[in-house]
DNA sequence: TATGAATGAGTGTTCATTCAT
DNA sequence: AATGAATGAACACTCATTCAT
């Protein structure tokens, strides 16, 4: 990027990321900008974020590379919408599937996980995106990014407690636990090259075995 | 410059790789540049393979920008060659611990384990970067280094599998969860931002309590 | 940045090459593009085409270095069109002067020879440039440019043939003799150092005397 | 080139270019740089000037790229001492043949054009070599290489001459005609696209049939 | 003489971003 | 909102040449 030209991508944290521009809040608007983010999703987790250019995105958008800074600031900017965008239906999953009126926390964490797995419906490749490119990002806005992640990862940890004093799991470390299911959930998009043989249902089902022993409590 | 194509990095897939230079054996000239990889795997990790120039690689060894080049062949053969040279180490843990003449396949397991993360001394940093980074290397290049890999978790596979009719371990996937404890041990580097308070020996035990909930059998 | 390999010149061979980009349909675009083709020729034929540097071309043609390849693809294919320029109206002569229509087959090639040397207004410097400089171009391109000059060549010959059964010509090897007048074109550009003291009409004048004595046939 | 670096080729015009170290006047000395002459002429002829690199003429000749400066100044002087090497058998073919003894002046021009092609025995490659690549020479050499190709044209210039008040030859302008001459005895590599059909000794006959009926002067 | 290493300016090309319309 | 053109700094890489040994 043109160093005098880097501007920091908008960050409220709490909220989800501002409009770039202060007169973009149509419907029309919104809608063509979450085109060109779900588009360069795509680019960026195949190519690689340095590897797409505007031009790739101009041309997988259907915008005109100039008109495309009409809807965001920056291709950094970009990719931090990326993150925002993805994180927020993470984010909901633990109300819109209504978790904690579940009861028992193994279903809670069981539904927690394979809804995490499935939402993006690519294995979470988003998340390896995360991993791979987060440090073109300044530090203030891949903070946000990561306390986002955080909120998801500590309702998963919430699961975990809630369920040790139950006797259903049995945890030392809940946190660390906690991220290393998150991490996890990325294995197949992650090490792809020797994964490819499971169906989706296979790995979700690999994958809840190999957790469920871990957190399991079981008889002596 | 006028480049007519790319070239591969000599990959010879079974030894390591060979010399870019065909005049480089000299201890000199071989030290130069594995200080070279060194210095630029200390880079790439740090601020990602694209983001890193030749010009900084220049100013971090202290190598002039053009004379780089007499040690190696391209930038990315400078990344082929991280990879090579630290998967080597890992390669010759088998051996070097005589690992199999540990009787105990636990201990096998742990010792193999202790030593993958320990040998790096940076919670294999350079795992993450092969993650990260390894879609720039041409296939042929690339199926080499995974190659390579693989064979690390076939010995871990080779661990699972003997203790399975042992009655040490219970496994149902063998090949998966072969796979799942390599990806496992990049968990500190990979979600570094939540696993610092976690010292090296601290991080060593979490996991391996983790990792022997999943694989050990145990009286029902 | 990372070349991953030469792109060849569009070149369609029949009709005269496809413009670089698809947008580049306006004609402003087309005379900057044949603006950058015209000044670089110049260019070329002073100072030989490797010696010319895009940053050359850029200076003199007034347009930024980064912005000419807007309009055109690569260095290699300014000289590819170069020569792709200069062969259409070459082609264009046998229709455009109704050459088959003159009766007398000794005026036909008087005709065809004036205007091949007369067009350029520099003496064929081009076929200079082609015979000088071709080796860079890619087979394939080299190929159709060939063609197009063949083409030409075959129109002279078909002149010769003509006029041998009419005893005008008296000629052993039709084709070597096409393949010499036309390589005769370019003396003037060729051996400028010692032609200088002849203008254009003169050495048209000598040419054509020259070429007379080969082609005619005489009482015996 | 670097530009700071550019030094002249020594050139004393009359005598043959002067050794360019002081020391080196040795046999084995000169037999050594007439090797990397010999050797860099074919990688220009074969690559072009600009194409070929320093490295490339130390991998042909097999003397490391530094030491080559110990008998050679910079590429241009490669380049220069090559139009020299070249040219010195052409001017001595005169006195060599003992043309001058001959008493036809057709059979002394038929024996010149015939020398002047077999010499090289690459159809005169070395003057493609000097039409093509001959402006990379500063004017100076330049003019000093040119004054002995004139030597050789003054020479045919001098047959010429000498034919036409016997009635042998018909002539015009023997300036042009000698020059032309000699511009024709490089159209086989100048066009060997179209004429890798014939044989050398075809090429040959080709050539003095055209020729001939140029400077012959016939019966009306 | 010979060598390996160093130098640093130069090359073609790309790209995020801006701007006038 | 859209477009095509412009900008200029950056990039990976090359190369003639020099230098210490």
């Amino acid at each position: 990027m043109t160093k005098k030209g880097r501007q920091a991508a908008a960050c409220k944290c709490k909220s989800s990321c501002g409009a770039s521009k202060n007169t973009g809040t149509s419907a029309v608007f919104q809608k063509r900008k979450s085109n060109i983010i779900k588009k360069a999703a795509k680019l960026f987790i195949k190519k690689g974020y340095a590897q797409t250019s505007m031009r790739d995105i101009a041309k997988a958008t259907g915008i005109d590379v100039g008109n495309l800074y009409y809807f965001i600031k920056s291709k950094e900017e970009i990719l931090y919408l990326i993150f925002d965008m993805f994180h927020k239906p993470e984010e909901e999953i633990f109300e819109r599937f209504e978790i904690n009126k579940i009861e028992d926390p193994v279903q809670q964490l069981k539904t927690m996980i394979t809804e995490l797995i499935g939402f993006g419906g690519n294995f979470r490749q988003e998340i390896l995106l995360l991993y791979r490119e987060s440090r073109v990002l300044p530090k203030e806005n891949l903070k946000c990014i990561m306390a986002r992640e955080s909120h998801v990862i500590s309702q998963i940890e919430g699961i975990l407690k809630e369920g040790v004093p139950k006797k259903v799991f049995k945890i030392e470390d809940t946190s660390f636990t906690a991220n290393m299911i998150m991490y996890e959930l990325a294995l197949y998009s992650m090490r792809h090259w020797n994964m490819t043989p499971y169906l989706k249902n296979e790995f979700i089902d690999l994958l809840w075995n190999h957790i469920s022993k871990v957190v399991l409590s079981r008889p002596d």
